[in-house]
DNA sequence: ACCTGAACACCGTTCAAGT
DNA sequence: ACCTGAACACCGTTCAAGT
């Protein structure tokens, strides 16, 4: 009954604030939004509860680390043609909102959790958009467009609609392509 | 203490199931999907938690419910140009899933919460977009465009960012619509 | 500095009991 | 048929206590 108090000596490893990270974020993709819960991650890392909260703050500290991990590595290419930079970043993005669709959710749904990350993203297609030679008008209109339509097609990833009849895998990749070069072709004739 | 039991016998009024869904409706949108529990309506309505389980069967089934409400007003025009009838459809979906974001956020995070009304608007786009003269894979590729980037909008608005600097509002319906346009004038030329 | 248990104020939901 | 209280198994989070 009487089990040992605080800080545990030597014999137990305690999981790094990366671990943790990870551990998360596998939480999250495999059992979902709902099952994503400070005390069945605490479970999974054989830790108090109140070990996270240490190192993240609370459960939207947590949230806001995982998406500044997740969306850090989502950056616009050094070289080629402005619209090609747009099309590589906007697949990159979409790549890893879609490994994650739960985490874009939980970031939609707590307004306290807005990641630097998210921000430097839009700022970054922004300004291709000015490069390829938009106005800023149309640049913020066209941003809004490409960003939305990532997140719209993030959620109904996260809805977890399945494969159509035809065999067409209405949120894979290729299908995310696809639409996007519709887009893109749109934007060009647009500038 | 001991207050009465059961069924009460007349003296006080218990809400219908439609005063159910408007007060649900009003604390989503007022108090946002956090607050948004079976016991704080319960509170709201002042009846007992369990009333609304008997009416609604649990969480989900109210959600579905308050959906199906919502959109079920969300029809395409008897008369026009198809062209015009897709943008009053979707001018029409987006007015009520940004009345609404809280609603649309409970939806995607909830793969169990499908609304038929949501499929039936789907549908309703995919053939006015077959009657536009597209093939049926760019029909497939068009409704995930439009549907998409008006689920992006409404987890934005739910995000609740704010007018930017130069007044604007990226989430109002003029916004919307002028967006729309841009969007409608691509479709028409990759008719 | 970092980890712990206990406790508080909540949840959704089941169940048996009332009228 | 419809509404109720009590209870169960959870939540996020605060606090004081351990090393």
């Amino acid at each position: 009954m009487n089990r040992p108090r605080g800080r545990p000596s030597r014999d137990k490893a305690i999981p790094s604030r990366l671990d943790m990270l990870g551990t998360a974020l596998h939480l999250l993709d495999t059992q979902g939004v709902e099952a994503f819960t400070m005390r069945a991650l605490a479970t999974r890392l054989q830790v108090n509860p109140m070990t996270i909260y240490h190192h993240f703050g609370d459960r939207d500290g947590l949230i806001g680390a995982m998406a500044e991990q997740v969306y850090s590595c989502v950056r616009v290419s050094v070289s080629g043609e402005s619209l090609r930079r747009i099309e590589a970043l906007m697949q990159a993005y979409h790549a890893q909102v879609r490994r994650h669709p739960g985490l874009a959710l939980l970031i939609f749904s707590r307004p306290e959790v807005f990641p630097q990350q998210a921000q430097r993203i839009t700022d970054d297609i922004t300004q291709l958009l000015v490069e390829v030679g938009l106005t800023s008008e149309k640049a913020r209109l066209w941003v809004n467009i490409l960003v939305d339509f990532t997140h719209g097609a993030a959620v109904a990833t996260a809805m977890g609609e399945r494969a159509k009849p035809d065999g067409t895998d209405r949120f894979s990749d290729d299908e995310y392509d696809a639409t996007l070069v519709v887009l893109l072709d749109a934007l060009r004739q647009n500038a």
